[in-house]
DNA sequence: GATGGTTGGTTGCAAATCTAAACCGACCCG
DNA sequence: CGGGTCGGTTTAGATTTGCAACCAACCATC
């Protein structure tokens, strides 16, 4: 893409440009889920052997994953996450509570559950400060700059 | 692309076929902020018109937006959020905060706060039946298929 | 020590997708 | 009537993608 013509003044914008791409975000998926390896990852996604191996690059450039050698003489490795892709974690989470939420045709929804009680979790705004959840339509965005994401200004379906 | 040799097992993947494309995700960004009439978007994103008009296609097939029309006589309408999209606001949060973690370098970080007190939000997966936020190391999938979504697997980078 | 299998790629080409720009019909304004 | 807006559609050319074949390094085996 030739990088819209706003000079990415958004976090969304920016972070698209990072893993916005369409394969991405199931690689990171596979990462999540212990899938580490090249041919484990191209199986399992059906992906191109030459976009994977762009993809990995991509990703480990931009700091969201790491190659970890695990043998030596052919030299192996895998892909881990680290710490920033690690932070992906809502995100993906949130991904996959929409998809549970509106596409549960198909198979087992791959729910994500608190392995105390086994209940099946939302995804909360969070305040710090007051320490208790948030809803949305107390959501503003920050310094000011009269960007509201809003999810109450339309009327329901 | 030629849906992957999986056919969609997973929430992921079918959220992904449904939103995951290259413009979509900023095409609801800019819903949500309230630009909602074909010329603010194609401006606003730089997107060429007929792929706009394409993924607007497709959200409204998706039932993610729908047509609303505005005046009759040439008929205009603007595009709205669903039920449906607007479910989509912790994704694009997730998404947001991801980037403004780091990708703070270029400008205002279009930070979300609480409105009562100005504070920064956090994302928080959250147990309906225990009441309280829920750690990522205790997160597990459902129905015991085996597939967990570790965030803990790794050492830090 | 040749034979085959596994892993992690690279290369080349056809097919799909995207961009840019022109065009269009229905209207409004002066 | 001439010009401008709005919401698109069409076309043509550049870019990206998917697929399949190939390759190099090793191992295991006979």
């Amino acid at each position: 893409m030739a990088e819209s013509h706003q000079p990415d003044d958004c976090s969304i914008q920016r972070t698209l440009d990072a893993i916005g791409d369409r394969w991405t975000l199931l690689i990171l998926r596979d990462l999540f889920r212990g899938v580490r390896r090249f041919s484990m990852i191209q199986t399992d996604l059906g992906i191109a052997r030459n976009l994977l191996a762009d993809r990995l690059i991509s990703l480990a450039d931009e700091g969201v994953v790491k190659k970890v050698p695990y043998q030596d003489r052919p030299p192996r490795h895998e892909y881990h996450l680290t710490a920033k892709g690690r932070a992906l974690s809502p995100a993906l989470v949130a991904l996959m509570r929409w998809g549970d939420d509106y596409y549960t045709d198909g198979g087992a929804p791959t729910e994500l559950v608190h392995d105390e009680c086994q209940t099946r979790l939302e995804l909360q705004s969070w305040c710090t400060s007051c320490n208790s959840p948030v809803d949305p339509t107390h959501i503003r965005s920050a310094p000011g700059a009269g960007r509201v994401l809003s999810v109450t200004e339309t009327e329901d379906v």
